[in-house]
DNA sequence: GTATTTAGGTCAGCCATATTGACATATTTT
DNA sequence: AAAATATGTCAATATGGCTGACCTAAATAC
């Protein structure tokens, strides 16, 4: 497999800013292919249960951030109001995630998952999850922390202080249980 | 960056089916956001004419695959008839796309870019690039084979043939030029 | 203590992209 | 001549986005 590689990026004449360089073909379509199949084996489970691929965002999210705020999730997702609505309403409704007012702001409906919905979140995440490490198998030993590497890089440098505030922040596990 | 990274995956008890780990949660939701990046830049630059993510990957592949089949377009992109002409005629009407009778089958009607065309992929395909090697430059010297690597793992075991076949043969650049 | 702002919800309508089923036309194959 | 194939198209439907408008309840400002 890694003898196919070395195909772009020829040898730059050094010194210079590189001159109007052939494309990177190949994982511009790899990038395409791969997040395709990626998401692929949650949207396929969570067919059967009549959700799509923005219930899992919702859920993935509630999860990961417990005693998150409607307006924080708006904000990670970047969807309005009304399309968070849709997809959040039947998640609450068939008892995946709960809300709770705030007790310093009542007017707050922080977002909770239950443990239907947490069971649910984790079963996807182990699909995924089962994916990715496949894939970090092929890697070198640094596999992980190169592929994190990889995609922290590929985000957009004004937001990239704020998606890794996500990220880290799932690790925490924001606040309590309901 | 890399000393935030060894989370997940703790050494296995040896000569086990790895009992339940916990999921991959950074690289799962760094994928989400970086993925989400990387297609802005080139949905910002169709908004303006018009265009949309659709029409895009049919550019795309057409302008890889200069005299591909309709059928093969269906395939790769693995939708259906309708959901291509609706993307497809707004491209042919406008220029960037021409049909073309199969010389040795008249029923089909191969697809070829045209010039302008040519210069609207290649100028997306330039902002998809810029993000890669920026990202690439984070890595180690098999930067390049490393994403691949990584990427083609991602794959769908099965599709994994077809997306190299697809990726290797745009390389030699299919038909003539109409 | 009223006025304003904020957090959240909701109604109505629109758009983009996908789907299915049915059918039509031209051409190739049997 | 009949059947299969390549493509196109009509109609209807689903999902997941969007905007604009408007509502309630609660917090904050004056």
């Amino acid at each position: 497999m890694a003898d196919l590689n070395t195909i772009s990026s020829q040898p730059q004449p050094a010194g210079h800013s590189p001159p109007p360089r052939e494309p990177i073909w190949d994982l511009i379509e790899l990038l395409f292919f791969a997040y395709r199949d990626f998401v692929s084996d949650a949207d396929d489970a969570l067919a059967t249960l009549g959700f799509g691929r923005a219930h899992h965002r919702v859920l993935h999210f509630v999860n990961r951030n417990p005693g998150v705020k409607v307006a924080d999730l708006l904000e990670i997702l970047r969807i309005t109001k009304q399309s968070l609505g849709r997809v959040l309403k039947p998640l609450v409704d068939e008892g995946y995630v709960v809300q709770r007012e705030g007790s310093t702001d009542r007017r707050q409906r922080l977002l909770y998952i239950t443990q239907a919905g947490a069971a649910l979140a984790m079963m996807l995440a182990r699909l995924q999850t089962d994916r990715i490490s496949g894939a970090l198998a092929q890697l070198g030993p640094d596999a992980h922390a190169t592929a994190r590497t990889f995609l922290v890089a590929m985000l957009d440098a004004d937001g990239r202080a704020d998606v890794l505030r996500i990220v880290e922040r799932a690790r925490s596990g924001g606040v309590s249980r309901p």
